[in-house]
DNA sequence: TCCTTTATTGAGAATGCTTGCAACAAGGAA
DNA sequence: TTCCTTGTTGCAAGCATTCTCAATAAAGGA
C-alpha cells in the first residue's frame, strides 16, 4: 500500500540495506500526513509492540532526508519535525510563540520570496532567518 | 568604552537589573565582532579569572536577543551562534558541509530575496529554509 | 543606610539529539 | 543454502541547551 515500497526500493537502488527497523519508520512517516518528531515516531513503534533504539529511529529520519524522500526543520523550541514527500528547497514558517507551522508549498516559493514584504501576507512576521545548503566550495567538491 | 553603556542602559530601561554577569557577558559580545558560541563565551569568562555558570550565559544571551541587542541562529551541528549589533531580519547562509556561514547583509536581503535563483550568487545550495517569526494570531495578542 | 521585594543566579537534573563501538544481520557471491 | 563482507543496530556515554528550585542580591523606598 502506498507510497512505502517506492521508498524503499529507491534506498534499496542506492545501496542502502533494508531492515526491518526501516522499514516500520518509512511506514510510520509516509502513512502520517503531518511532520513528526522522532518522538511521537517511537510512541507509534511502542503501540506496534516492537521496539527500535532512538538512535536508529534519528538515524533512519536523518538518512531519508539526506536522499531527499523527507524533510527535517527545526521548530525553534530545541525540537525538530520531519515529514514526508518534500523535495528540493522548501519554506517553514514557524511562530516562536505558539509553534505553529506554516509551510510554503513548493510552486509558491518563488512568489513568496519575490518581495520581503509579502511574509505579511502569510501572516509571518520574521525576526530571523536561516537557509541551510552547500556553499560554493563545498558543492564543488565531491561529497558522497 | 563602546557600545556597551547603550546596551545596558537599554536593558536598565526595560526593567530588567544589571548584574556582574550580565555586564561581562554583554562586554565580551560586544567587543567580539564575530559571532560565538555560549561556549565561546564562557572560555573568555574564564580567562577573565571569574566564572559565571553556563545556565548564566545561555539565559543573558537569549535576553539579549528577545531585546533585539543581538542575533541567535542556529549552525546546523547541533549548535547555535550568538551576534551583537543586527536588528532586524537578517539571513545566514550556513554550509552544512563545512559549516561555514555567510551573512546576507540587511540592504541586500530585499534583492537577495527577489529571485530565489539569486541563491547560486550566493553560492549557497539550498537545501532548506526556516524563518522564524510571529504568526498572525501570536503578533496581534499582546506579548510581553 | 538599612529593608523589602522580587528578579537573577548557580547547581544539578532533565531533555533532545549525536556518537563510538562491539555485536548483529542484510544481501551478494560461491 | 551457506558464507562473507560490511552496513546497521543497540547501548551507553557525551554534548548542547533548558528547566527547576532554593539561595542570593539588585534596586527602589523608608
Amino acid at each position: 500500500m502506498s507510497h512505502c515500497h517506492t521508498y524503499l526500493k529507491k534506498l534499496r537502488d542506492q545501496g542502502y540495506r533494508i531492515t526491518p527497523q526501516r522499514e516500520m519508520i518509512v511506514q510510520i512517516i509516509a502513512h502520517c500526513g503531518k511532520h513528526m518528531s522522532a518522538e511521537e515516531v517511537m510512541e507509534i513503534v511502542r503501540e506496534k509492540s516492537s521496539s527500535i533504539n532512538i538512535a536508529t529511529v534519528y538515524r533512519t529520519l536523518d538518512m531519508l532526508v539526506e536522499n531527499g524522500l523527507a524533510s527535517k526543520f527545526d521548530l525553534g523550541n530545541g525540537k525538530t519535525a520531519y515529514a514526508t514527500g518534500k523535495h528540493g528547497p522548501h519554506i517553514h514558517l514557524v511562530c516562536k510563540h505558539c509553534g505553529s507551522v506554516t509551510e510554503v508549498s513548493e510552486n509558491d516559493i518563488s512568489a513568496f520570496l519575490e518581495r520581503i514584504e509579502d511574509l505579511y501576507d502569510f501572516d509571518c512576521h520574521p525576526y530571523h532567518f536561516s537557509i541551510h545548503g552547500l556553499c560554493g566550495e563545498c558543492s564543488n567538491s565531491e561529497i558522497s
